[in-house]
DNA sequence: CTGTTAGCGCGTTCAT
DNA sequence: ATGAACGCGCTAACAG
């Protein structure tokens, strides 16, 4: 057993082996033909020296990567807890690496990580990017416009210029679905907490929202929240209050915000779901810990990293994807205990 | 404004400026003199050109990469959604963006993307890595004792044969100090629900509770959970229900086991924190959540994640750290409502 | 099928 | 202070 930890390179390989390097990197790269027993010599020489090609020779000789870079950009100094995005890492990681790709995730949460990465980008890192924009701003946007990488977006956005395809869910659909099913409960007097406006998604869940009111759809029972937090949900239930004898129902854009409106709820002395019932949105961990647990609209995020990923392997293949491409999976109702 | 989007070189720059090409890369790496007129001109083509350096070819030819890989270690297909672990990457990001240094992020949950990983490491993918193991076993660690570059660990191990200094938080203390805080508070007949034994931090917390418990420790008083988990706060309720009439608290290894601990106590109709005091661990955004909110440890990650990346730099530096260092950072008590 | 060689983009001597 | 040339480790195109 060799315990030398020196750089050992294809020459080494070559050497041990008897053949010229060449012939070494034919071998590993699979493409032309190597002589079968050529093949079983150079298969040797690499188990026993243990040698791993450099990575930073093969993309400069090759101009490309095998690594893909899946980018995370949030309010500065916020952390990445959400648990959608955690597990939509997960799904991206798991099909890119069967690809042969190895993905590495960047965060940008301030002016000086955000110039570091468009730093990067322009240097050509990675052969391709997975987008993830959980702040308003896209300073990072701008810079993939410059290079010649493909870029899959994780948000239908509301940019028109930025011609990236994305995934997304069918935010519209499911949030009108969760709202034909209260409907359907004889709930008809029904309020709407909206999230953020810079957020697409929060847009097109209130469309959701809208269509299955239909005419009575009101804008005064829409309350817009700020963020997406527990206390946006408490800030909406006081609110409303004026209201709640007679509200039967609160259509919630995300779980956070239905769990600040049950707690907000449950302290003026309202039971949920008996009195007032209650929908959330995402499906999170929050959903089964809340009490009641949540009825909500669940959304698979791990598909969500595995179908952007395959978009963007599509793409790295060369395959053209139209601009403004936009995929969009399905959300479904998960029935608990809040309404 | 140039719109070209071909590969500009430092030979263009060189060019643009009316210099060769050494000459800039001087510039760019400030160690000789390059002159004021030179530099000026130089700096005046970088910018025209967008000129960003190549990344490969950089790490080629000075045999560094200027990244660090923060490697996380999870159950097959588990998702990292643990608070604790995206902020001690946000404080890693920080502190190593500020010395100039690139934070990747590398998930390994399966067989095969640990393999991919670790072939990443010994082609010498960064300069340094981050190891953070949140499963049983260390089939990575191994890797790392092949290669000649630097790596801190997240947790005191327990396997005495990695040499790999680490930095982690004063486990024992803190489970000892809450626990005197209870029994400050006349809360004498205790029981503990300790974390998984694969967990060197669940073993010092259950030796920080027996030694605030001194003489009174019994064998009988702690429940061993499998993992760290609500549900498994649950189960520890009912193994410990026909004692439940005696006993004034439970002291739980996290947060979650501390929710699932409450859930389970209040269905059984006791009044948390009236008849059972219970107390959480990490500080976690389930403490605030949970209802009585968490009386808990708190433990600072963002600083966890800045600590280690810093004694990284520094050993990146050349300095050298004696094996098996360990930094010990404080925890401190955080008095809420369930005890 | 295989050896040879010219780059890939940049850092670093060695002269000048 | 600056230009020229070599090498980092590997791929790919070209002979043979």
């Amino acid at each position: 057993m060799k315990t030398t930890r020196k750089k050992v390179t294809i020459r080494d390989v070559a050497q041990q082996a008897g053949v010229s390097y060449g012939t070494v990197s034919r071998y590993l790269n699979g493409n032309n033909h190597v002589s079968k027993d050529a093949s079983r010599r150079i298969a040797a020489a690499i188990r026993e020296l243990e040698y791993t090609p450099n990575r930073a020779a093969q993309s400069l000789a090759q101009q490309r990567t095998l690594t893909v870079a899946l980018i995370i950009q949030v309010e500065s100094n916020e952390t990445i807890v959400q648990a959608s995005v955690s597990e939509a890492m997960t799904g991206a990681n798991q099909t890119l690496g069967d690809a042969g790709y190895q993905m590495v995730t960047l965060i940008a949460n301030s002016d000086e990580s955000t110039e570091r990465i468009a730093k990067l980008v322009r240097s050509d890192f990675a052969d391709g990017y997975l987008l993830f924009s959980l702040s308003n701003d896209n300073l990072l946007a701008n810079t993939f416009l410059n290079i010649s990488r493909p870029v899959v977006r994780s948000e239908a956005g509301d940019r028109g210029d930025l011609p990236y395809p994305a995934v997304d869910f069918t935010n519209r659909d499911g949030q009108r679905d969760i709202t034909r099913y209260l409907l359907d409960k004889d709930r008809a007097d029904l309020v709407y907490v909206c999230g953020p406006g810079y957020s697409p998604s929060a847009v097109n869940r209130l469309e959701g929202f809208k269509q299955a009111m239909g005419e009575r759809f009101n804008e005064r029972q829409v309350y817009y929240a700020d963020d997406w937090e527990i206390t946006s949900g408490e800030m909406a239930a006081v609110e409303f209050q004026p209201m709640l004898n007679h509200i039967n129902g609160f259509v919630c854009a995300n779980d956070n915000i239905a769990v600040g409106v049950i707690n907000q709820l449950t302290r003026f002395g309202y039971r949920v779901p008996d009195d007032i019932a209650v929908t959330g949105f995402d499906d999170s961990s929050m959903a089964i810990l809340a009490n009641p647990k949540l009825t909500t609209v669940r959304q698979d995020s791990i598909l969500h990293g595995q179908t952007m990923a395959e978009l963007l392997l599509k793409m790295m293949r060369g395959e053209q994807v139209e601009d403004h491409y936009i995929k969009l999976l399905p959300t479904s109702i998960v029935e608990r205990q809040s309404a």
